[in-house]
RNA sequence: CGGGGAGUAGCACAGCCUGGUAGUGCACCAGCUUUGGGAGCUGGAUGUCGCGGGUUCAAAUCCCGCCUCCCCGACCA
């Protein structure tokens, strides 16, 4: 592609919305996309050859996986998501209209209900399984705030596949299928990730897997094992119980007592009024949850070690609440509770449920709020605490883990990354075939519910992904496998000798099928340069006079400092077997 | 959804407090010069000042209502 002839509009200032979020500016600046609403955007030419180069790689791994492409509506009724109860549990998220005769419809979001639908009506038999569809394709969620350019939109590219198994052994292999497939993916498109346990949420799945993009502006938090092969996000993450013979036990038999600790309400206050370490302190929080949209909350009390914060996804998990939010002070003391001064002792009768941190099992000379305004308690025993508080109170894990704790699983350090959520791989099991009765009958003429897995990938977050994992202050750095072109050929002069090198070796190029844009502007070459440097292509041949009177012209990495002058006559093939290699 | 900020030319912004012919830089067009890291000079074109209403002789500016976008938080199958 000539520049002269393209479209690509680069902006020379950052854009005021967008300075806060590198791939964003970057995609905007370096003409890629272009912002229309909030979380909404058009993909200008070079911005839909990078997400079409992404589609492209998912796709051929997917087919390659066994998969078979499908192409399903954006455009959903209703009944799909009623059958399943969705309607109701999607929420707000969910993008809902109604055609002229006042029927519901939204606009698909994931297409579970959809594809289930589209099996149930046509398997019949054991001998049409098992079978994984996919489908690359718009989808749409009303975020309650889009952010962050490409990576959290309310319109957004997704690949997600579904697969269609006679038995859980069997939706198992799929899973491990695409989970081989996800692998492939993420390293054809060259990015760091890791694969981390994750929580399953409200898809109802048992199994399940998250695809984490290492990145400073990640939204998640995930936890990586340095001595083997644990890694979780931290919603989901464990970590191996302190030793109870880290904790100072000599006191324990001291008897808990009272202390005024007038207005000192936090953990940080407290401490520092009772001149202790935090970790010797019981932080207490205050949550009400419902097990369904639009029950009446009910109250549950939960304990962690003072240093820590609580983990409301697992608490979610524990009480198998479908919504939880942190009382208000208001909401305690109509129960009888007094804010800022929780303690596991004494507890009102109004308080039902009572949560503490397994981590706390070894803390038997502790400090806790009174439960009086104004006091707390020294000398406290959590297990004796637990124990006296009968069946109100139960032991979890529900502190959230972070860098300095041990794996769960080796003992060995964790470290704490920030990650773009990619991929999230699920075992569904019958949680949607069940509900919408997509059966089948098996080889002893039982009938069954069709065992299911899904599978999806954010292909256009993952453009912007790559870009929060590779830049500069010049610009982007695209790996080779997703940029939108191989090499740029930076003519310095417009005309004569340079001009003609230029466009030999472009058209030279292209007959090998390197991707090649010619920069035949009629700019200054450091406009030609920092354009370059911006849209972030991985290789830079340079023709200009001073080295072309010797034969040579220069090729440059954009990830590279260093400059090398070749021959004119080499340059071709240089490039060419550079390109071949970055792609294998 | 709670809190904060902002809407003026393609982009970045000033002007608003204290009402009086809408400005600056970059980009764009023309000419001359320049030509290896976002050139210089001269001339030019470009605006429903987010929308609606009100006050006023007069509103970008003051008042009321609304919309949109951004940031923090909540939320994020």
């Amino acid at each position: 592609m000539r520049y002269s002839r393209s479209f690509i509009p680069t902006l020379r200032e950052d854009p005021a919305e967008a300075r806060k979020n590198p791939s964003h500016r970057l995609l905007l600046r370096g003409g890629y996309v272009r912002q229309i609403g909030a979380g909404i955007y058009e993909f200008l030419p070079l911005g839909l050859r990078v997400l079409k180069k992404v589609e492209g790689i998912v796709r051929a791994e997917m087919d390659r996986a066994g998969a078979l492409e499908v192409m399903m509506p954006a455009l959903v009724p209703a009944d799909l998501f009623k059958e399943t109860g969705r309607w109701d549990l999607f929420g707000s998220t969910l993008f809902r209209l109604k055609d002229q005769k006042r029927n519901d419809y939204h606009l698909g979001p994931t297409h579970e209900e959809v594809i289930t639908d589209m099996v149930r009506a046509t398997v019949r038999s054991y001998r049409q399984l098992p079978i994984n569809l996919y489908q690359i394709q718009w989808k749409y969620r009303d975020e309650a705030r889009p952010r962050a350019g490409l990576l959290r939109c309310r319109e957004f590219l997704m690949k997600d596949a579904y697969s269609f198994d006679v038995d859980e052994a069997g939706a198992l292999a799929s899973y491990r299928t695409m989970r081989e497939a996800y692998i492939r993916i993420f390293k054809r498109v060259g990015l760091d990730f890791r694969i981390v346990a994750a929580d399953s949420g409200a898809m109802g799945g048992s199994t399940s897997a998250e695809f984490q993009i290492l990145a400073e502006t990640g939204e998640d938090a995930i936890v990586v094992c340095t001595q083997c092969d644990y890694a979780a996000n931290v919603e989901a993450a464990t970590a191996k119980p302190v030793e109870a013979a880290a904790v100072t036990v000599e006191a324990s038999t001291q008897r808990p007592k009272e202390v005024a600790t007038p207005g000192k309400k936090t953990i940080e206050e407290v401490a520092e009024f009772l001149g202790v370490d935090a970790t010797k302190t019981v932080k207490a929080g205050a949550f009400l949850y419902g097990k369904a949209p639009g029950d009446a909350g009910q109250l549950v009390l939960v304990f962690v070690r003072g240093d820590r914060r609580i983990n409301e996804v697992a608490l979610a998990r524990e009480t198998g609440a479908q919504w939880l939010r942190p009382a208000e002070d208001e909401e305690l003391t109509a129960r009888g509770v007094v804010a800022g001064y929780i303690g596991p002792q004494g507890l009102p009768a109004g308080v039902e449920k009572v949560l503490v941190d397994r981590e706390l099992t070894s803390a038997v000379d502790t400090i806790v709020g009174a439960n009086k305004a104004g006091f707390h308690v020294k000398h406290m025993s959590m297990p004796l605490a637990v124990n006296a508080l009968g069946e109100r109170a139960s032991w979890a894990d529900l502190r959230a883990v972070g860098k300095g704790d041990l794996c769960p699983s080796c003992g060995g350090g964790l470290e704490e990354y920030k990650g773009i959520e990619g991929g999230h791989i699920f075992v569904l099991g019958t949680h949607y075939t069940a509900k919408m009765g997509a059966k089948f009958l098996d080889d002893k003429s039982q009938e069954k519910h069709i065992v299911m897995g899904c599978y999806g990938i954010g292909v256009s977050r993952l453009v912007a992904a790559a870009i929060e994992q590779r830049y500069d202050e010049s610009g982007i750095r695209w790996p080779m496998a997703i940029a939108p072109y191989h090499v740029i050929i930076t003519a310095l002069q417009n005309d004569g000798a340079v001009m003609e090198t230029a466009v030999k070796l472009y058209e030279e190029l292209t007959a090998l099928g390197v991707e090649v844009l010619l920069d035949d502007r009629d700019e200054r070459p450091g406009v030609k340069f920092k354009d370059a440097d911006l849209l972030g292509v991985p290789l830079r041949l340079t023709v200009g006079k001073k080295t072309l009177d010797q034969g040579k012209v220069e090729l440059k990495a954009r990830t590279e400092k260093d400059v090398s002058l070749v021959d004119v006559s080499a340059a071709v093939e240089l490039v060419a077997s550079r390109v071949k290699a970055e792609l294998a």
